[in-house]
DNA sequence: GTCTATATATTGATAGAC
DNA sequence: GTCTATCAATATATAGAC
């Protein structure tokens, strides 16, 4: 078996999407050459295409990625008992990556808004990942009662969307802590 | 003189910004080619590098005339009495955008989280576009008395923002126009 | 000032040995 | 499955005639 190895190691295919989703946040889609995903999985350049037939395919393994991170982190909110404690949790959690987020973008707003510009179906794959926020957050609020829980899922990520775009554009963290703190304020306020 | 020739056509630097303007917003900085943006503007590509000495000299005349434009837009707004008309009237501009912004996102916007992603001194040349409305909206608040006029700017614009984010990402103008008049909602009950 | 032709570099992608 | 060498396309940028 090649489990000791796999244990402090992940497989190529693992480590070629975690190198393109990193750089990708950093440096955007565009920006990044497959040169450099595959120098720093530390796989082949030519190997690449063993796993991915084309670029293209990277990107959509890594929203994947991104995906199924997002929806494991959403788990973890169950723990509140209530939605409201809920929402408030995620909202923490999306302040605490102010430092990140004032230095690269949302990763995953960032990496809709760059793939909105093509005319393929990257636009539409990416969208999951705000639409899963959405979701999420609209539910948490039908189960506050909420009839409008879309409209307010809709105010709530686009407000922390937002703040983490001018977070970004400032380069300052205090942008995304301040603007979450209101946000909290008004989902405390909610009847 | 050739002032007959200018009135119908502008001149091919201006042609040249004009072109670029366009295509970045609709493809982005990356994707669009210098020869895309040549033939857009009816110039020869070798042509080009007469007025733009580099690719990026032509993004940092784009950003400058897209700060031109916004400050014009912006002192179109004194005609209104109070602070708070002003606000409520900026925030309508924006929605009336709602159809262009849902196919390819904020012109001002989308350009600032592109160029967010280089090392150089673009984001800071670019985020001259968020500064510009964040300063604005910010001298309104003032003028309404409050003393965090700095803080309701931020939630005011970072609000628009996230808004034509989300709009762009789900190809929905619906949610920029909802979302401006929940906006127009807290800015009327702001006292 | 204008334009054609082309240099140069980089990139995504492939061929084929091992 | 892995890797080296390389192709073919595209991009920025330049040279030089007019």
């Amino acid at each position: 078996m090649t489990n000791s190895a796999r244990i402090n190691r992940p497989g190529k295919r693992e480590r070629l999407v975690e190198a393109a989703r990193g750089l990708f946040h950093h440096h955007g889609v565009e920006r990044t050459s497959l040169a450099d995903i595959a120098a720093a999985a530390d796989v082949p350049l030519g190997n690449v295409y063993y796993y991915f037939k084309a670029k293209d395919d990277l990107v959509r393994a890594v929203i994947d990625t991104h995906a199924n991170q997002m929806r494991e982190a959403l788990a973890t909110f169950d723990r509140h008992r209530s939605p409201r404690a809920r929402l408030i949790a995620f909202t923490r959690e999306v302040a605490s990556s102010s430092e990140t987020v004032a230095r690269h973008g949302c990763p995953h707003g960032t990496l809709c808004t760059e793939l909105d510009k093509r005319d393929d179906d990257l636009p539409e794959a990416a969208a999951i990942l705000m639409r899963l926020r959405v979701d999420w957050a609209r539910e948490q609020f039908r189960l506050m009662g909420r009839k409008d829980a879309h409209e307010l899922a809709l105010t709530l990520i686009s407000g922390l969307q937002g703040a983490m775009d001018l977070a970004n554009t400032y380069r300052d963290p205090t942008i995304l802590t301040t603007q979450t703190r209101q946000l909290q304020r008004w989902i405390n306020n909610l009847v």
